[in-house]
DNA sequence: CGATAGCTTGAGCCCTATCAACAGCTGTGG
DNA sequence: CCACAGCTGTTGATAGGGCTCAAGCTATCG
C-alpha cells in the first residue's frame, strides 16, 4: 500500500467532509508529524490515557474498542486511511476507548497544539475536522440501531457494506473488491456476536452468493442483495456526492453515489 | 418542573462541559429563541430533515431514535434539560435520526446562524459546545459496548445509572430518586430488547432490591449493587468534578463525584 | 516440522423474541 | 354515571437465535 506524501491521505479524507481552501491544504502539509509502524494487534493508544497528539491512519486499519467485564471486547469503530482515530482526546480529558492496529498499519502522530493552532488559523479546516467528528457520531448511531435491532446476519452484512463504501471513497476498493486484514473475531467483536457465530454468518453470506470471502479479501458479488440483507443506506456517512477521489483515473464517484442510494454499483 | 429564565438550563449544562466566561454567558442569554411545548410522543424533528435551528431541552425529556425495518425502533439517546438534541445538523446536511418528546416537554429553538455567530465570537463557548458533542459521542460508544456485550439486565441497570447521574448533574434528581416519564417500551427500544422482556427485567431489578420503580418514579435503593449489575462507570460522561449545580443548597456534587467512581452515593 | 493463530463444525442449552391474553388506568362520549 | 377504547404493564407458553464448550482442521512461520 503506497502512502505518497504522508499528509495526502488526511487531506483527501477531510476534503470528503468539506472542500478545503488551498491555504487549508498548506496548513495540513505544514503540520509536524511523526510516522510510526505497528504490527497486527498492537495497541496504539491505551484506553483511559490522555494523549497529547492525534493519531492519523496512513495505511492499514485501526479499531477502537472498549473492554467489558475483563473478558469481553466491543469494537466501536474501524478507522481507515485518512481517518483521525482519537479526535475526542483533543478536548476531553481521557480517551474512553483503546486504539489497536488491525493487521499492520502505518500512522502519523500530530501534536494537539500544532493541530489546534492550524485550526485556529483556518476556519474551513476546523469545520472539516468537526464534520468528520460528527460523521463518526452518526456512524455510532447507525451501529447502535444495527446491533440493537438486527440479527447477526444483517449486522455483518451491514458492516461489510459500510467498509466497502468507505474504502471505495478513499480509493482502496474497486468494483466492490477489497482486502482487509481483520479476523472473524474482530468482526464478532464489532457486531456484538460470538466468533463462532460470526463464522457461521460469514458462511451463510457466502452460500447465498452475496460475497466471495477468503483470506485474500472480500469481493461483493451481489451488492443490492447484501444491501437488502444489511438494511444498509450510506447516507449517514455523509460522503460528498462530488468527492473526486478516483485513485487512478476511472470515475469511481459514480459508484459511490449509487452506493449511497443502495442501488447496484456497476 | 420550573424552568427559570429559559437559557439558564443551557448555561448550566454547557458549564458542566467547560467553565464559561461571563461574556459567554451573556452571548447565550442574548440568543434569540422560540419556546415550544410538546406532548408525549410528539415528533419534534423528523429523521432526514435538515433543520435550520437547534433544539435545546428546557424541561422534560427527549429521545433520538432511528427506525429499522419499518416496525422496529432503536433509541440512540435521551436528552435531558440543558442538552442540545440536534447539534449534528449544524454541520451535516440532514439529520440521521428523529427527535421525539418522551412525556411532555418544553424546548427552545435557536436558529443556526445565531448560534454560529455567537460561537464565532466566543471561543470558550465553542469549546463547550464541541465538548458536549464529544461527550455525546462517548455515550454512544458506551451504549454500543453495553448493547453489544451485556445481557438485558445489565443494559437496563446501566441505563438507569446513566440517567440518574445525568439527572443529578442538572439538579433533577436528589438522593438517587427521580421521576421520568418513559414507558417500558421506551426502555426496551433504548436497550435493544423487547418490551415484554424489559418488563421482566424491571421486575427482576425490583425483586433484587436494587430499585423502587413505579409510575411515580424511580428510586435507587442499592446504588453500588445497581452499578455492579450494569458495569457502570460514569467517567465517559466527563462531568466536571467541580460542577456546582446543587439545586437548592445541599452539596450534591460530592455524590456526583462518588457516582463517578461507582461508589455508594450517600 | 512443531507451533500458533485462525477457521470450521457439532451438540446442548439459555436468553430472549413472539404470540396471546388479561388487568389497571385514563380519557371520551353517550 | 357508565360503557368503551386505548395505552401501559403483567403473566404464561412456546420457539428460535445465538452462546458455550469442545474438538478437528488449515495455513503460515520460525
Amino acid at each position: 500500500m503506497e502512502i505518497g506524501r504522508p499528509y495526502s491521505r488526511l487531506i483527501h479524507r477531510l476534503e470528503a467532509c468539506r472542500p478545503l481552501l488551498p491555504e487549508d491544504r498548506q496548513h495540513i502539509a505544514d503540520l509536524p508529524l511523526t510516522v510510526a509502524n505497528f504490527g497486527a494487534g498492537q495497541e496504539i493508544v491505551r484506553q483511559d490515557d490522555a494523549p497529547t497528539r492525534c493519531t492519523v491512519v496512513l495505511s492499514g486499519i485501526l479499531s477502537a474498542h472498549k473492554r467489558v467485564d475483563r473478558a469481553q471486547r466491543q469494537i466501536t469503530s474501524f478507522f481507515l486511511p485518512g481517518d483521525i482515530a482519537d479526535l475526542s482526546a483533543l478536548y476531553l480529558p481521557a480517551l474512553d476507548y483503546g486504539v489497536t492496529a488491525v493487521g499492520s498499519a502505518v500512522v502519523a502522530f500530530v501534536p494537539h497544539n500544532a493541530l489546534q493552532s492550524a485550526m485556529d488559523r483556518a476556519p474551513t479546516l476546523t469545520e472539516a475536522v468537526w464534520r468528520q467528528s460528527l460523521i463518526q457520531a452518526a456512524t455510532f448511531r447507525e451501529w447502535l440501531a444495527t446491533i440493537g435491532r438486527r440479527d447477526a446476519l444483517s449486522r455483518v452484512a451491514h458492516l461489510v457494506c459500510e467498509i466497502a463504501v468507505r474504502l471505495q471513497a478513499v480509493g482502496l476498493a474497486r468494483d466492490l473488491r477489497f482486502s482487509i486484514p481483520w479476523t472473524q473475531t474482530d468482526i464478532a467483536d464489532a457486531c456484538g456476536i460470538s466468533n463462532v457465530h460470526a463464522n457461521r454468518v460469514v458462511q451463510k453470506l457466502r452460500r447465498r452468493g452475496l460475497v466471495e470471502w477468503n483470506t485474500q479479501g472480500i469481493s461483493i458479488l451481489d451488492w443490492s442483495g447484501l444491501v437488502a440483507v444489511g438494511g444498509f443506506s450510506a447516507e449517514y456517512l455523509a460522503l460528498a456526492p462530488s468527492l473526486s477521489l478516483a485513485p487512478v483515473g476511472k470515475p469511481i464517484e459514480m459508484r459511490l453515489r449509487d452506493a449511497g442510494q443502495a442501488t447496484p454499483p456497476a
